[in-house]
DNA sequence: TATTGGCACTCTTCACAGTAGAGTGCTATG
DNA sequence: CATAGCACTCTACTGTGAAGAGTGCCAATA
C-alpha cells in the first residue's frame, strides 16, 4: 500500500477505470458522478492534486481532467494481481473452452487458434510462442536409407509430433549401418530433453577423437545437424478485432503494433522477459525493450505441454487496456491451453 | 484502343498516373503542368468532360479535380498489361534475386521470405501461397511400425519433402506386413500426383470388394488417410512498410485489409479467381468477392516450383496504387521464385 | 483539522463566417 | 478545332467567439 491510504487507493482506481472505460481525462466532478464515494468534487480535487504530486496521474493541460501515468498504471495492475479477485463471465470461460476443446491432434493448429481467441476477447494482439523446442524430450530417433547419399531421419517427440529432415550422406550406407547408428542415438538420447542432448553431443564429440568409432562419430554429427533445425522459433499472431475497437482510432496505435508483429526478433526479446515459474505478468509500457512501443502494455502468462516444455502466450494492446477483464481471460487461456495438452496426451 | 483515340487516351492516363502520384484530385492545369502535351488548360478540360462522359474519370464535388473511377483504373491497368514494356530498376532486379537466392532448402522459409519481399517493396499486403497440394507427385511412401497400434507413415514428394503423421492401427500389425503395404502404395502410386492419387483410391476402394485383400485394403485406407492431411492451404502474408506509407492515411484502408487477413477463406476465395495460365494478372475494386474491399486491387501472379505444381503470389493494395511500378515486380518475383525453385530440383 | 461550497480563471472544443485558391463550364474569337 | 477570358462553384483553411468542463484557492463549516 506505500504511500497511499485506502480512501486515496480507492480513489485512484476509481480515476484509472473511468480513464479506461471512457478513454478521456478524468475530472473531479466525474469520479464523484461515476461512483459513491460520499465525498465532494472539491475533496476529490484536493486528492487529485497529491497523487498528481506523487506521480500517479497527470493533466494533459491546465485545467484539463487527469490521465493515468504509466506509474499509475503499474501501481493500478499490482493491486489488480495482488488481490486476484479477479472474476470472469461464465459465458466466456465456456466459450474459451469451447475454442481450444476438439483440436488437440494438432499443435500448430491449437497455438493458432489460441492466438486468434486471445485476439478475439482482447480485440488486441494476441501471441502465442509454442512450447519451447528445447524443454522438449526426444522420445524416439529413427534414420532411413531413402537412396544411396541421402537418408530419411526421424524424430518422435514426447508429445508424439514427429519432425524430419532428408540428410546428406558423405558416403555410402547399408540401412545396417544406419540400424545401427539409429540404435546408439536411442540408448544416447531416448527421454532425454532436447538441450540436453545439445550438451552430451556437444560433449562426446569433443571426446570423439578418442572413441574413434566412425559410426558413432557419424550419427552425432547426425544428432546435431537434426536439432539444429529445431532453432526456429515460431509464433503465432491474431489482429483479429483490433482494428474495430475506438481505441485504435488513433492510428499510430495501430502502427505501433504493426511494426511489432514485423519484427520477430524484436518479439521474442520481449518476451524473453517473461518469467516461466510465475502466473500472468504485465508489463506496462514497453518502451525500455522496444521505443516505438511506448504506449503499449503486454498481459503474458506461460503454459505447458503436459510433459516439460512450456510456452508463453499473451496479449499486446494500447496502455489503457482493460486490465480487469484481459489479465484473467489471459489467465484462463494459459490454463485451458495447459489443461488440453495434458490430456491429449 | 476501343472509343479513345490516342490522345484521349494519352491525356487519360497522364491522369491516372498523376492521380496515383500525387493522391489529389487532377485539374486541366495540373495536367498541362506536369505533361507538356502542347495544349492549353482549356482544351484538357474538353477532354476532361468528354472522359467523364465516358465513365473513365469523376469529380469528387463539383468543380474539383478529376479521380480516376474504378472504370478508369481498369482500362489503365489494361493498356499497361497490353504493352508490356514495363521496365525494372537493375537494382531491385537484383535485390530481389539476392533475397529469394540461397534459401533453396525449406520451402517454408521460401514462401515467406516471399511475402516478406513483396511486401517490402511494394509497403502492401504480399500474399504467397505454397505449391497446390493437390498438383504435386508423390515420389515414395514409407509405413514405418512404431509402437503396436501405432505406425509412422512418411511421404516423400517430388521436391524432395516430406510430411509425416502418426496413425492409429486397429490391430497389430508386423514389420513385414507395413512394407507389404508400402511396397503396394509405391507401386500404386509412385511419380502420380495427389490429385490423382485421390482419384485412384476412390475408384479402388469401390471395387475392393472384389479384391478381397485385406491389406491392400488397408493399404488404401492408410493411403486415403494420409492425403486428406495435404488439404490445408498454408497461406503467407507480410504487411511490412504497409503502415509507413501515406496512401493508408486512411484508417480505413488498414482496417479493411486487416480484415481480410483475419479471414483466410476470403483470401482462398479471392485467389480462387487467378488463373494459373496467365502471366500478372490485376484485379481492380474486389467489390465483388469481398464488399469490403471496395477500395483495394490484387495483383497477382503464378509460379511453378520446378516440377509440376503452381502456386499463387501477390500483393493487394489500395486501388489507387503504383500499379506501372508493382505489375513488373509482381511478375519479377514470380519468375525468380520459379527460377529459384527450379534450381534446387 | 478535514471537508465543502463558491468563485474566478484556464484551456479545449465546436460552430460559424469569411477568404483564398483551385478548378470548372461556357462563350467568343483566332 | 484550339484557346483565352470570365463568371461561377466548392473546398480548405483561418480566426473568432461562446459553451463547457475542470481547476485552484479561499473562506466557511462540522
Amino acid at each position: 500500500m506505500s504511500e497511499l491510504n485506502e480512501r486515496t487507493e480507492k480513489i485512484l482506481r476509481a480515476i484509472i477505470q473511468s480513464y479506461i472505460d471512457l478513454n478521456v481525462p478524468i475530472g473531479s466532478y466525474m469520479v464523484t458522478r461515476r461512483f459513491s464515494f460520499g465525498l465532494s468534487p472539491a475533496t476529490i480535487r484536493n486528492i487529485m492534486a497529491a497523487l498528481e504530486e506523487l506521480g500517479y496521474i497527470t493533466q494533459p493541460y491546465t485545467s484539463a481532467g487527469r490521465v493515468p501515468t504509466e506509474r499509475g498504471y503499474k501501481h493500478y495492475v499490482d493491486t489488480l494481481l495482488k488481490e486476484y479477485s479477479l472474476s470472469m463471465n461464465k459465458a466466456i470461460i465456456h466459450e474459451l473452452f469451447n475454442r481450444l476443446h476438439g483440436i488437440e491432434i494438432d499443435l500448430q493448429r491449437l497455438i493458432n487458434e489460441t492466438s486468434k481467441t486471445l485476439s478475439f476477447f482482447s480485440s488486441y494482439l494476441g501471441i502465442v510462442t509454442p512450447p519451447r523446442a528445447e524443454d522438449r524430450t526426444l522420445k524416439h530417433i529413427r534414420v532411413i536409407k531413402y537412396t544411396s547419399n541421402k537418408a530419411l531421419s526421424i524424430l518422435i517427440f514426447g508429445d508424439d509430433t514427429v519432425k524430419n529432415r532428408l540428410i546428406d550422406l558423405e558416403r555410402v550406407y547399408t540401412q545396417r549401418e544406419l540400424d545401427k547408428i539409429t540404435n546408439y542415438l536411442n540408448i544416447s538420447f531416448g527421454g532425454v530433453s532436447l538441450s540436453e542432448v545439445k550438451d552430451r553431443v556437444a560433449y562426446q564429440l569433443s571426446r570423439e577423437s578418442i572413441i574413434c568409432d566412425r559410426l558413432i562419430a557419424k550419427s552425432l554429427m547426425v544428432c546435431k545437424e537434426l536439432i539444429s533445425m529445431e532453432n526456429e522459433d515460431i509464433l503465432m499472431e491474431g489482429l483479429t478485432g483490433a482494428s474495430n475497437l475506438p481505441d485504435f482510432a488513433d492510428i499510430n496505435e495501430i502502427k505501433d503494433i504493426l511494426k511489432a508483429i514485423e519484427d520477430k526478433h524484436l518479439m521474442l526479446k520481449l518476451l524473453a522477459q517473461v518469467d516461466s515459474s510465475e502466473g500472468v505478468q504485465v508489463f506496462v509500457g514497453l518502451e525500455n525493450i522496444i521505443p516505438s512501443m511506448k504506449k503499449l502494455s503486454m498481459v503474458v502468462s506461460t503454459y505447458t505441454d503436459g510433459m516439460d516444455a512450456h510456452g508463453t502466450i499473451g496479449i499486446i494492446g494500447p496502455t489503457r487496456m482493460n486490465y480487469k477483464e484481459l489479465i484473467p481471460i489471459v489467465d484462463r487461456t494459459a490454463k485451458t491451453l495447459t489443461k488440453v495438452l495434458s490430456e491429449s496426451q
